[in-house]
DNA sequence: GATAGTAATGTTATATTATATCAAATGATT
DNA sequence: AATCATTTGATATAATATAACATTACTATC
């Protein structure tokens, strides 16, 4: 079982890419209506579990929203910067925030697996803004 | 105004602070129904803004839960290990890692309002169990 | 202490996010 | 092409969260 399934990643990877910033799963159904009338809410979640799975997408879990990696190849985990005002949505990489956060844990005997790092805040564009009003 | 409401959040406080795992809303919701049998979710969902505003719980937005604060003061975010296992959570602090996060998005012009960091793994517990099945 | 102002609360409805379940379609294998 | 495993589609529903507005309780002033 191949085809179907990866058409609709595809696809749905290839709107993320075009956006600088986060989507919900439902904001994607709709725009995937386009091309298919009768998508339903399984289907997106299901795509969009595939693609978190192998990377190429990450969950914003502060705002319940789904965003394409940025970046090549991961060997780290990410630092997100949301910004309240506009929604951009920025991949930070920054392995001693890691290293840092590992070694707290390991003095409690935690095992990490997966790391979720999101910063919400005021991007460099809109404090500018705020400031010349 | 303040009794009434007051009220429903010290006894959310009350019953969360007597467990160590996370709780959603609407759990809470049925916990509170002994008392008050007609609470309905804005109350419960009001009374845990209140609570996070002032800094006694914490919303964990990795699992839609809602926790009570387990330390003082707050000086500086907290770090949350999520026992994907056993469902305990601890608290954690780290100064280190949120200069360090600091540093990164100063780079880049970010203003943080609000830190998410928390780590989903197994707990020192957990892995002890499981070593020894 | 009655009255009006205010802010919190209750109530109802509904929006948003996510999953369960099972039938149908697809492609792989023989 | 018959079978099989798996994905997808379709429907329903669960879980999480908020909107909107009427009601109630407290506060202050007269």
């Amino acid at each position: 079982m191949r085809k179907r399934g990866k058409d609709i990643q595809a696809e749905l990877l290839s709107i993320m890419r075009g956006e600088k910033n986060a989507h919900s799963a439902y904001n994607l159904l709709e725009e995937l209506k386009g091309r298919h009338p009768k998508i339903a809410p399984t289907t997106v979640y299901r795509a969009l579990a595939a693609l978190t799975e192998r990377g190429a997408v990450h969950r914003l879990e502060s705002i319940n929203a789904y965003i394409a990696c940025q970046c090549e190849d991961h060997h780290q985990p990410s630092i997100f910067s949301i910004c309240v005002d506009c929604g951009v949505v920025e991949e930070n990489f920054e392995p001693d925030v890691f290293s840092e956060l590992s070694s707290v844990l390991k003095n409690t005997g935690f095992s990490a697996q997966h790391h979720v790092v999101e910063v919400n805040g005021t991007c460099a564009g809109c404090k500018t803004v705020e400031a010349t009003i």
